[in-house]
RNA sequence: GGCGAUAUAGCCAAGUGGUAAGGCACGAGUCUGCAAAACUCUGAUCCCCGGUUCGAAUCCGGGUGUCGCCUCCA
């Protein structure tokens, strides 16, 4: 079955075929690590996970990069304010360097206890310096930037073409928007591709132009094509990334080689919070452990994500992550259950089932509408290894690590009781052998109180649980 | 001011011409001393108006609402 994807470049959903035979050469815009990610960051990688997934399911291999920026990007997308890095670093006291082993750290452990694969190659900005440099190089002698007193610009009005990904008119989008335009660009749109250092800035190389260092766009550029080529397969990011970042990265190379980067450009919507937008003055930029904080587990995150499709907004409730955290852990009961089965079924109706789910995440990665093919599978009465196989196979798109699903649930029942809570416990132990009923429901409100849960089980036991 | 997206049951949402997937919640039932859990069952004609069509949530036009981008952000 043929995979789908959408490009944004051409904005129509397209039949996806490698450009170099069996080979699927990706890059993928990463986090800069200045602070915490948080899960609209998450929701993007996801995704991205998902296409990986979904592409070596298809029997694709892969040649994946992300970068990791901890240099050069500004605190405006238009080159404004303070390198985010050395900002971060002043205000924790610490150099850049520190903050961004600390924050690349973080996001790795995050991306972990989300199941997302690593790519087969991170890239850090700080160390492509001179691969950067070079382009930057190439840009300028090929006649497309020019000097001012602080940055080496792009000059956009060299190109056939800008912008290409989005549809805004520069000229009407000036007028309205309040921004402040540097006096010595030549055009509103004009970028850094390398900025001349202050005095007092700390991560600076040597290069034509004196001490300074990389705009943030240039990264991508270069690293992309240090290791998958001039012209790759595929372009990700969150659509932020659309009129500013990914618009700037193609001009670059159309600069330095006169070609657009990638075949296919993939950008993610944005997750939003209570219907409106994530930001700080909000106070509703979440992180995953601040999402463990109040029981949701990471993967029941990555569960949320998959009731909408990765092209629509998705909006984010902490309710609703709830209920994607319940889904998860009956999707989770659901493979134990038919793990455990002994019935063997017709290989048609695997198939079937098989069928539906494949044409779902061929066709642009519609998992939403896969899922229901997932529920129909695990809701089955029947209950059969063949089942419970069929749902791993899903699992190899899903990532929701499925197979150690037991593992999951008994950690979730491993709680500490305290003392005074076993004691309760004992007390209605004994109060319900006596069928001394009213004793008993008094002691489990009693427990319930103090934060606990009882429940009876069939056998006359009782299991417990936190609130 | 410019550009764009979206409007489907209580909530999160699939579905782009042929009589509305799925998840969560609610309600009912089974089970239970009761409850919880689990399981089963139950619910929407798709923002409004007009048009195209044998037929539209799905296409076109006009409204209204919400959201986003152009300023930080995936």
């Amino acid at each position: 079955m043929q995979i789908k994807l959408y490009n944004t470049l051409t904005k129509k959903k397209e039949d996806f075929v490698p450009l170099n035979g069996n080979e699927v050469r990706i890059y993928s815009c990463g986090p800069t690590v200045y602070s915490y990610a948080h899960i609209g960051n998450f929701r993007t990688y996801v995704f991205v996970d998902n296409l990986r997934r979904l592409l070596k399911y298809n029997g694709y291999k892969l040649r994946h990069v992300m970068n990791i920026t901890d240099v050069g990007h500004l605190e405006s997308d238009a080159d404004e304010g303070e390198d985010k890095m050395e900002k971060a670093a002043k205000k924790e006291n610490k150099s850049p360097y520190e903050i961004a082993k600390f924050y690349a750290e973080a996001f790795f452990k995050d991306m972990d206890r989300l199941n997302i694969e690593r790519p087969e190659i991170i890239a850090k900005a700080t160390e492509h310096i001179p691969d950067m440099l070079e382009f930057a190089k190439e840009i300028v002698k090929n006649g497309y930037a020019y000097e001012t007193s602080t940055a080496i610009y792009f000059d956009v009005s060299k190109l056939d073409k800008y912008p290409v990904l989005s549809n805004r008119n520069v000229d009407d989008q000036i007028a309205g928007a309040r921004v402040d335009v540097d006096p010595e660009k030549k055009n509103p749109y004009d970028f850094a591709i390398w900025i001349k250092a202050p005095e007092n800035h700390i991560m600076k190389w040597d290069s034509p132009w004196g001490l300074s260092y990389p705009g943030w766009h240039l990264e991508c550029s270069a690293m992309s094509r240090k290791y998958l080529g001039e012209v790759f397969d595929i372009h990700t990011g969150g659509v932020d990334h659309i009129p500013t970042h990914h618009e700037n990265e193609i001009a670059q190379s159309k600069g330095a080689f006169g070609k657009i980067p990638a075949k296919t450009w993939m950008h993610v919507e944005f997750l939003q919070v209570n219907g409106g937008k994530m930001s700080k003055s909000l106070g509703n930029v979440y992180t995953i452990s601040q999402l463990q904080e109040k029981g949701i587990e990471p993967l029941a995150f990555k569960m949320f994500c998959y009731t909408a499709h990765y092209r629509n907004k998705l909006n984010f409730t902490f309710d609703g992550a709830l209920s994607s955290q319940k889904a998860l852990n009956r999707l989770r009961e659901s493979y134990l259950k038919h793990e455990s089965g002994t019935r063997n079924i017709d290989q048609s109706i695997i198939d079937e089932y098989k069928g539906q789910f494949v044409d779902a995440i061929n066709d642009d990665l519609n998992i939403p509408l896969a899922m229901s093919t997932v529920w129909e599978v695990a809701r089955n009465d029947c209950k059969s290894k063949d089942f419970a196989n069929l749902l791993l196979e899903f699992d190899k798109v899903l990532g929701l690590d499925l197979i150690n699903s037991g593992k999951y649930i008994e950690e979730q029942l491993k709680i500490e009781i305290p003392d005074e809570i076993q004691e309760l416990i004992e007390k209605r132990k004994k109060a319900r052998e006596d069928k001394n009923w009213n004793l008993s429901d008094e002691i489990r409100d009693e427990i319930k109180e103090k934060g606990f849960i009882v429940k009876d089980t069939k056998d006359g036991g009782m299991t417990v649980e936190k609130m």
